[in-house]
DNA sequence: AAAAAAC
């Protein structure tokens, strides 16, 4: 049932599009699609923004667009919040967009787009804060990450935003494993806000330790990989399993820059038929302000040239570098052989002790260290302002089909780069013509073209691909 | 042959 509606609107939809593509180049349009009532709304103040987001609204959702957070009826003291420790003016678009639809009854499920960087995580925190009964003393929402380290920056993103609501929240995620915390008994949560990660969850509903009875809220983050079947699918099911059974008036957000269309349709079916949705061609997920290379290079050796000769003596004028890699291991092996060199470089990977990443995950935002080796732990929603420049080591490939390239964690690789607009470079070094062929493929992907830095020796060449892209 | 969570 839900399936038809959403494609009778997808088709009308396409009916419209020459209307928005025929607009000018400025001129972006964002459509109001009801279900029951198709109208466009080409009035809206955001539609010079920036790009397109379809919107598909369900049923009798009054839709409306916040310019303003006072619109939003937040509280005062969540208002001080956003304006005093987060800083905030106005809602961003996706903000100005998604919070009337999370925010006005009835409450329905989203599935939200948006790209990298464009303040996603406020939307859903907000949307807890907001909603939670500050008087009811008991879990009323529940935010899952697929890292520790997501949980525990979201949770912060939270405090600070909450700071004034005296809303409590509690950080869901495991420790390392050792035999106290294996047998430790754990007292129940009280916290209304419990944001953590799926395994830790997951054992709080079972061992009945993380209560349920109140829960209004459950957000996922990252949702196409919380959804998916390499990912966290069997656990998000599990949970959502939990919840269902306590109660059914609970609103689930989906929230990522990506959903890939076979994600896209099984997250249509898990949230409750009647729901909005928000969505980016893929054409358009992949920034401007983050100016994308290859580099060719003869063989392994060479990669970790460009990266000495190239990249790391600029030192600290490009700002701050995030190196991703494929393996735990080539983490450990360029670690190594950067080091070797002289350079001051720190590596996180999931093999490492909690407390070590938690180590090396705040000295890099303290801005003590500058180039962080990684591999796909920090790929997606990692937030540090200050990281211009992201290196693929290695090309983010399919876990079953190394041949194939995976765009979505392409594409949230150098999302780490231009937060909030901000200027950016990606290298992506390429070695064989395997690598060549991945990275064609994502081009193809995303239709666009990378341009190709001439010579891996040449100092010039790397100068000048940095300076127009605003980095020099 | 694999990033991630966690028991």
């Amino acid at each position: 049932m839900a399936e038809t509606a959403a494609d009778s609107v997808i088709s009308k939809e396409k009916d419209y599009a020459p209307a928005s593509t025929s607009s000018t180049s400025e001129e972006k349009v964002v459509s109001e699609i009801d279900i029951q009532n198709l109208t466009i709304d080409d009035s809206n103040k955001f539609l010079d923004e920036d790009s397109n987001i379809k919107i598909i609204t369900s049923g009798d959702t009054p839709y409306r667009s916040a310019f303003t957070f006072e619109e939003l009826n937040l509280s005062p003291q969540l208002l001080k919040g956003l304006y005093v420790e987060m800083k905030y003016q106005k809602p961003s678009k996706i903000q100005a967009i998604s919070l009337p639809l999370i925010l006005d009854p009835p409450y329905l499920d989203l599935i939200a787009q948006a790209h990298n960087g464009s303040g996603k995580t406020a939307c859903f925190t907000l949307g807890m804060l907001s909603r939670v009964d500050p008087k009811l003393k008991a879990p009323q929402a529940l935010c899952c990450c697929p890292t520790r380290e997501l949980a525990i920056q979201n949770s912060e993103v939270l405090r600070k935003m909450g700071k004034y609501t005296g809303i409590t929240f509690e950080c869901a995620i495991g420790g390392d494993f050792t035999t106290e915390t294996r047998i430790k008994k754990r007292s129940p949560i009280t916290a209304q806000v419990v944001i953590g990660t799926p395994g830790t969850i997951k054992r709080r509903m079972t061992e009945k330790t993380l209560g349920l009875s109140y829960l209004m809220m459950l957000v996922f983050d990252e949702a196409d990989h919380m959804l998916a079947k390499e990912g966290f699918k069997d656990d998000s099911l599990n949970m959502m399993k939990h919840i269902g059974r306590v109660t059914s008036h609970c609103q689930v957000l989906l929230f990522s820059a990506t959903f890939n269309e076979s994600v896209k349709k099984f997250a249509a079916k898990i949230v409750k038929g009647n729901h909005n949705e928000l969505f980016v061609k893929k054409e358009e997920l992949s920034l401007e302000s983050v100016i994308q290379y290859k580099v060719d290079c003869p063989d392994e050796l060479a990669k970790v040239m460009v990266i000495k000769d190239q990249i790391l003596e600029f030192g600290e004028r490009i700002g701050q570098t995030i190196i991703f890699v494929r393996t735990r291991n080539s983490a450990i092996m360029l670690h190594r052989s950067l080091v070797d060199l002289g350079y001051d470089v720190t590596t996180i990977q999931g093999a490492l002790k909690q407390e070590d990443r938690d180590k090396i995950v705040k000295e890099f935002k303290d801005g003590l260290t500058q180039v962080l080796i990684s591999t796909d732990l920090l790929a997606r929603g990692f937030d540090q302002q200050q990281v211009n420049l992201v290196i693929n080591y290695n090309l983010p490939v399919k876990y079953d089909h190394s041949t194939e390239p995976d765009c979505e964690v392409y594409l949230h690789r150098i999302g780490r780069a231009g937060r909030f607009g901000r200027k950016g470079a990606v290298f992506n070094l390429l070695c064989g013509d395997m690598d060549e062929m991945i990275m064609s493929k994502i081009e193809t992907h995303f239709d666009m073209k990378i341009a190709k830095v001439p010579d891996w020796r040449n100092e010039e060449d790397f100068k000048a691909a940095m300076r127009s892209a605003g980095l020099l």
